[in-house]
DNA sequence: TCATGATATTATAATAATTATTAATTAGTA
DNA sequence: TACTAATTAATAATTATTATAATATCATGA
């Protein structure tokens, strides 16, 4: 049974707050992939007295909970996402938009790494670069 | 037959500097995908007159050249690497060193993204983490 | 070889993302 | 309802990276 935040903050010593919810509920709607201070920009108009650093301190809370992924994909700034669910991400080189890769196994390549390494994996990340169906055309 | 980036320095219309040399030889003769600051730190004894700027533009001058490749594994900083053969990175999350994955395949995953994107694929990037063997030792 | 002009480097300032600080506020419990 | 520790807001500080402008240097052609 899958918990949802207000019981998983509080079960691991956490307060819950609006700014707390609002902001996973910000990534939780979108598949934007968006950065701090998009959220923050997003936030503000229902939440005009929140700060950027509280963004930023509960993004880095929601993701030590393991609420959130953090992404890089090359870019100035970090992007966070709430899809927890095994996927990848693309980004277009002309308009920087990224894009969940959902539905491709990886699992046989994870396992070779597995296999050939002395490490003990704890997680992956695989980033894919191109140019978007929508960037192709508009060229 | 491979040219050295004398030549392609050249070739490209790029002047050939001693920065820009000792810049890529640094990187050339290490397996640590340093950072810039680390690149300069290292050559800062040779190239005293140095300037820290230089190594960031040259740095975006290689890796424009595709003669390096531009890492990022989550840190607070860019790592470089001037080994463009195929292979993946894997990061230890005790000591934060970043380490070469060769020999593995991805390309059947590859496969899989492109056929089911409409991306044009460009490039990717796979990241693993983990605690290498060194840190498991030693808790 | 040397002068020329374009490009590169240096030094420094500027920018931008992120983190730290601290006082005021608030959630959760007694 | 009152208390206390955790959280937030406001702001300052830090750090990576980029931009600017003056000087220096590479590479071409006379």
């Amino acid at each position: 049974m899958k918990k949802n935040v207000t019981t998983l903050l509080r079960d691991k010593g956490f307060k819950v707050t609006p700014q707390r919810i609002a902001i996973y509920n910000a990534l939780l709607s979108t598949k934007e992939h968006p950065k701090a201070e998009t959220i923050y920009n997003k936030l503000l108009p229902l939440y005009p007295t929140m700060s950027l650093a509280t963004v930023y301190k509960t993004l880095e809370t929601l993701s030590n909970l393991n609420l959130i992924q953090v992404l890089n994909l090359g870019e100035d700034s970090f992007r966070y996402d709430a899809d927890m669910s095994t996927h990848h991400h693309i980004r277009c080189l002309k308009c920087d938009k990224v894009e969940d890769l959902h539905g491709i196994d990886a699992q046989t390549f994870i396992n070779e790494v597995t296999d050939k390494t002395n490490y003990t994996l704890q997680r992956q990340q695989f980033y894919f670069f191109g140019v978007c169906p929508n960037c192709q055309k508009s060229h």
